[in-house]
DNA sequence: ATCCAGGCTCCTG
DNA sequence: CAGGAGCATGGA
């Protein structure tokens, strides 16, 4: 990965390996209307990030007519000193993951009758991630066993009433609101925003620990993920599901398992020709052979569910 | 209306 | 230890 550096016409290009798929990395990010952190507009995705020096707007195109096979950035509301630039280059980077090579995932697809077909129609989509441990944590911790939609509007609700805002372009972009804020609220701040008590009680517990500087993306990541999954399932109110989905789009690692996820289970089961969910057993029978790769099966699966696969 | 949704905890037997 | 109830609400 090579530093990006900005055109003197302000326009930063990243680094994209050559068989990225933008076009279904743009239907992921667009899946719903209900999402508030990120905006797709064509093939720009609009996203204002804090950075060490302040909030900024991305403008973030995804193989568009100025920068065609790469991920660039342009931002909207000044442009930002070297450091911060490197920060938000560094987010977009890992958030849509352009510097993992899958050479070896899609070959283990090809072997596999129930992924082959995903792989064939998705060849070269990339995790997107979720890079912000708080934000994803509290995201997964709002999906628990509920649709996909009603977690999207708690998520909106929660960004908007405790959410930091960044007017540019005569709108406001909405940021994840910081662990310090979260920390402050009681339990019944988030009953009034429709979370069930056991989960403003968990969102608190998080945001308390991260605020505390307890629990951090870095100290997980270098404990190694032996460790991350017994560290986060400690933690009252997460469980194997959510620890798994966290280390799968926030830490990244390739082999993350969410063993009981619903959408992977309707989507083997469509895979399959079934009427009935596969077992748990079965399940994992299955899953051992994407092994090193589970993640990346399971986001495969999700993306088939939009999909005649 | 009824069932299920990108689960977790706690309580049985 | 495995199995099941309760949670709490929105969509289809």
């Amino acid at each position: 990965m090579t530093k990006a550096h900005l055109s003197p016409d302000g326009l930063m290009v990243l680094d994209t390996p050559g068989d990225y798929h933008f076009e279904e990395a743009l239907v992921y990010l667009n899946r719903s209307e209900s999402e508030c952190l990120h905006q797709v507009e064509g093939r720009t995705v609009y996203k204002a990030l804090h950075t060490s020096g302040g909030p900024v707007l991305m403008a973030i195109g995804l193989d568009t007519e100025e920068a065609r096979g790469a991920v660039s950035i342009r931002f909207r509301n000044g442009v930002p000193e070297p450091g911060p630039r490197e920060e938000a280059a560094r987010y977009v980077r890992e958030w849509l993951d352009l510097d993992t090579d899958i050479g070896e995932f899609l070959a283990l697809c090809a072997s596999d009758p129930i992924l082959a077909p995903i792989a064939d129609r998705n060849r070269g989509l990339r995790l997107i991630g979720v890079p912000s441990l708080l934000e994803a944590l509290c995201w997964t911790v709002a999906g628990q066993q509920i649709n996909l939609a009603f977690a999207y509007t708690l998520k909106k609700r929660l960004v908007e009433t405790y959410g930091t805002r960044l007017e540019a372009e005569g709108r406001e972009w909405r940021l994840f609101p910081g662990a310090q804020t979260l920390a402050a609220l009681e339990p019944s701040d988030l009953q009034a925003l429709q979370f069930t008590r056991s989960k403003s009680e968990t969102l608190l517990r998080v945001a308390r620990l991260i605020a505390g500087g307890e629990l951090s993306k870095e100290a997980l990541l270098l404990e190694g993920m032996s460790r991350a999954e017994p560290a986060l399932t400690s933690i009252k109110g997460i469980g194997p599901w959510t620890a798994n989905y966290v280390m799968m789009r926030c830490l990244r690692h390739p082999d993350a398992f969410p063993l009981t996820d619903v959408g992977v289970h309707h989507a083997i089961r469509r895979r399959l020709g079934r009427t009935e969910k596969p077992s748990l057993q079965e399940v994992e029978e299955l899953s051992a052979a994407w092994s090193p790769w589970r993640a990346y099966a399971t986001f495969y699966l999700w993306a088939s569910l939009a999909q005649d696969v």
